[in-house]
DNA sequence: GCAAAAGTGTTAAGAGTACACCCATGC
DNA sequence: GCATGGGTGTACTCTTAACACTTTTGC
């Protein structure tokens, strides 16, 4: 606490800058995906790092937070899911100034696959997605309820081929924590983090589904909890454990524009009231084998 | 991040105070308990509040609590458990600057409990234990194997008879939710939310052994379990549940200075190499019913 | 018809829970 | 002997995990 009986008084305390950095998450293609900037100036210029900035001095940590996401990707916090992973302070992380950066974490709503074979569509290298850092006015306004019903639209009118020198782009989780993507300041560690936590928050609450659209099938939301986990998981099991838990989905009338090359139209389901489970579903021994490899696709022979 | 392209330049960001909070538990007499100081001046003065102190320039987050616990309780910090809870930051938390508050949350081992029925025990008001605040050089100074030894005989050392303007106090936590004390600051929420971490951590790790003493009965980790966790639970099964875990406990030859009135004498455990359960203990529906109201003491007839 | 994907049934193994019961001590 | 608390056995229930099987679509 600030004042007290040991040697301070209020006026001389040593000063800090207070920012806050965001580690925006999204799944795509079964890639667990984190958006990272590229940096324009200062140290670690044209290093990757987690986007962020000052807190304000009118601000709370949250509204900081938020207002950083919406400048920088246009989403809303509201629209997703964001929570605090915690303090990072050491001395010379930043060789300018003592800083002490509050970490985030949040959730982006992915665009729905486009329909076209699963093994084409996930092959071909998938284009990565370019947000726009400019325009920040245009971004900062309130969208329309319009808007806001396609995220997909939203994100697809920012994107741009990229190659200018400050842009941001979604990297695949891989590529950090194989080392062949290094971060600038100790951006890796709070990335590591925020991976551990979204990991143990997809066991009891339901925020898996934050990283679908509106409407989303069985199906989907196991694909999620596997490129999250790093897992394959049953999909008979696993869709009677999501339908059976109370409060967590709810059923629609609507199914599947169908399968490409036939299958099963799949129930269409949407976010339940409940933002936890009425049990957890955990990431249990015999139901989290590891997965081989991306790409290397799937365990059954064929 | 500090600097970036939207306006900020280093040198000229928005300055504030940063301090550590900790909230230091232990367990006395099956009563989860919270160190708080009271305040001698300022804002509060006179209220009850959590210990801290502003971070240091040199020194990064961990550091700083780890001093500020043990300047103001003697205990180091590798002899429990310390970890961070989160950043608060809300701009009128305090009322004469801006401050940022890094609150950890920490263990401190208990005094085994006297030898005597264990009914008068707990009964008639347990005095709490006073740690001063004096003499901080004396505190601070590095702390023999000796002393390290038995924290009990460290504490009873520093405890004395209270009164004083500003002196600190092991509160149990009920007085804190029931709201017969409140507390200073944002200090309320940081409590809550640093029991909920705790309770949750009880489940995956083996910190509950940090409120034993080094040797201590499965019984006595019962008790820590259902003081944290407000419920009770079987002791035969969780005998068990905990001696079946592998690398959480290690065997020892002695026993317990045998019964007062009778009973079996109990094996004495250590902790073992993990810091974590192969299976996690959690607080399944079942097991946790609810405790009734402390000191009805019991739920067998008589 | 066949392939593919959604969704359901079945079963064996194991964890969780309740509770009876035996063991080792003090008096 | 009795009371007390430590530790073990046992039976029942429920969840998990594997996998066979049925349903509904496209071609």
């Amino acid at each position: 606490m600030p004042d007290r009986q040991d040697g301070y008084n209020p006026g001389k305390y040593p000063p800090f800058a207070v920012t806050v950095d965001i580690v925006l998450m999204t799944v795509v293609d079964g890639d667990l995906r984190v958006l990272l900037i590229q940096r324009g100036e200062g140290p670690f210029e044209g290093g990757w790092a987690l986007p962020g900035g000052f807190v304000l001095p009118h601000e709370n940590l949250d509204e900081a937070a938020g207002r950083e996401l919406l400048e920088e990707t246009g989403i809303r916090p509201d629209q997703g899911y964001m929570e605090q992973l915690g303090a990072y302070g050491e001395p010379y992380r930043d060789p300018r100034m003592r800083v002490v950066t509050v970490a985030y974490w949040a959730i982006a709503p992915r665009l729905r696959k486009a329909p076209s074979t699963p093994a084409a569509a996930a092959r071909p290298e998938a284009k990565l997605l370019f947000f726009s850092r400019e325009a920040p006015a245009a971004a900062a306004r309130a969208p329309s309820p319009a808007e806001m019903e396609s995220t997909a639209q939203q994100w697809k009118s920012k994107i741009r081929a990229g190659g200018d020198a400050a842009y941001a782009e979604m990297v695949p989780l891989a590529e950090i924590q194989s080392g062949r993507l290094s971060l600038a300041f100790d951006h890796r560690r709070i990335v590591d983090d925020a991976v551990d936590t979204l990991r143990a928050r997809l066991e009891t609450t339901t925020i898996a589904q934050g990283f679908c659209p509106p409407e989303f099938t069985i199906r989907e939301l196991q694909e999620i909890y596997e490129a999250v986990w790093g897992t394959r998981l049953d999909a008979g099991n696993f869709y009677r454990d999501m339908v059976r838990r109370k409060g967590s989905l709810t059923p629609t009338e609507s199914r599947t524009p169908s399968g490409e090359q036939g299958g099963r139209p799949a129930k269409l389901w949407r976010a339940g009231e409940s933002p936890t489970f009425d049990r957890p579903y955990y990431r249990s021994p015999g139901r989290t084998r590891r997965r081989r490899r991306r790409d290397e696709d799937d365990d059954r022979p064929r």
